[in-house]
DNA sequence: TTTATATCGATAAAAATATATCGATAGGTG
DNA sequence: CACCTATCGATATATTTTTATCGATATAAA
């Protein structure tokens, strides 16, 4: 077996910065920058230097004194920290304008998912084909997922099927799930879970609004 | 002036949080449930009690010894500890299909967005209707947000405008800005930027997967 | 070739966040 | 009515995350 350099645990906070990094480093790749400094990286996006360069260190990639970090090094060993180098096959379920909108994305293989088919309980939308992703009828989800070994599953059914659907997907021996739907899923243990909940990131912003409005009228 | 309960200081992942609560507590209420301990909330949601009392405490709202704390009190101290029992005016700008279907989302109105028109520079896509909302040329976003005192901008455009865009709501005195876009907006400090990317969110998924199924090859 | 300097990366300190402990109390039980 | 117990909420401890310090080193300049 090939020695994997040793790279340091990531912590969730970490995790969650690093999609930002490719995000600038693309961009200066494509002005032709080769090397990059913590220090820019931290400008661009409004961080500290020294938790740019740990959160790269926890990458295994490591920079050079005097010139910074190599752009395409970089972005390569951030993808393969993130498993975005490789695609996994995932199931989405619900095809309402949410799930639509999520297969309409082309820029998911990117990000090491790749949608391969998508189920429905609403027999009008059954059999329609979005961005050459066909929606099947929910009763083929566990047997087709088991069949194709499928580990990823993305949940945008109402909150009242979204229980229903994880168990499915579970049974069908799916092991991460993305979930859209606005409930706390009980999963065994060894299902992952990733919540993408639009109302908790909306809380933080009408929150902090409120607050700084009010600061205002003082 | 009404002296307000003294409430401690919100931590980002406190608030995160609450609307988590929130969920739990609508079920519990449907249930005619009408007390709740912290223990209660810890085990539906995967936390610990502790945390959930720090939380609530936040809020300002007390629980009672033995019994716990009143749901209808305790929904009603999340919605005004986030804001939520306002609305607050909202443009959206980028009316393609992730932002067709947050417009087409009824119950923004229960999270304190009320978004009162779209924009978008696509000529054949301006004076659509979406769920009431009409969608008009994006030169007047400024403009009209001015006018109308919006305070809140969501933005769903492609990478290369949401700067553009970031710059017209603030241009209009929008305050506060809910971003789709996989782009770090620059904006001035008065301003507030809350991120709902969804490639942060599926980076998590996809390292932790990872993590998982390797773990199991051993 | 020597010196200066930007930058890394390791270790240490500080701050934020989560968890534990424990006395106080409301409400049920004998 | 006196006791027991679940639960709160304040304070204390532990853990995680961020920020600071500083020696090492690769490159550029003198």
């Amino acid at each position: 077996m090939v020695a994997e350099k040793q790279v340091k645990a990531l912590s969730e906070r970490t995790l969650r910065r690093l999609p930002r990094y490719i995000e600038i480093l693309k961009r200066l790749k494509s002005e032709k920058i080769e090397f990059v400094s913590s220090n820019m990286i931290a400008d661009e996006l409004g961080l500290d230097s020294i938790q740019v360069r740990k959160d790269l260190a926890a990458t295994g990639v490591t920079g050079k004194p005097k010139l910074g970090f190599a752009i395409d090094e970089l972005i390569n060993g951030i993808k393969h920290t993130l498993n975005w180098d490789n695609q996994t096959d995932a199931f989405l379920v619900g095809a309402g304008s949410l799930g639509s909108a999520l297969l309409g994305y082309k820029t998911f293989s990117d990000h090491g998912l790749n949608i391969i088919a998508a189920f429905e309980n609403e027999p009008s939308k059954v059999s329609g084909i979005i961005n050459n992703i066909t929606i099947l009828p929910i009763e083929k989800l566990s047997d087709m997922a088991f069949r194709m070994k499928v580990h990823i599953g993305v949940i945008t059914v109402p909150i009242d099927q979204a229980q229903h659907v994880a168990d499915m997907m579970i049974e069908g021996g799916i092991r991460a799930i993305w979930n859209f739907a606005p409930i706390h899923l009980k999963v065994p243990d060894f299902v992952i879970v990733e919540n993408a909940q639009l109302s908790h990131s909306l809380g933080v912003l009408t929150h902090k609004l409120a607050e700084s409005l009010k600061g205002e009228n003082k």
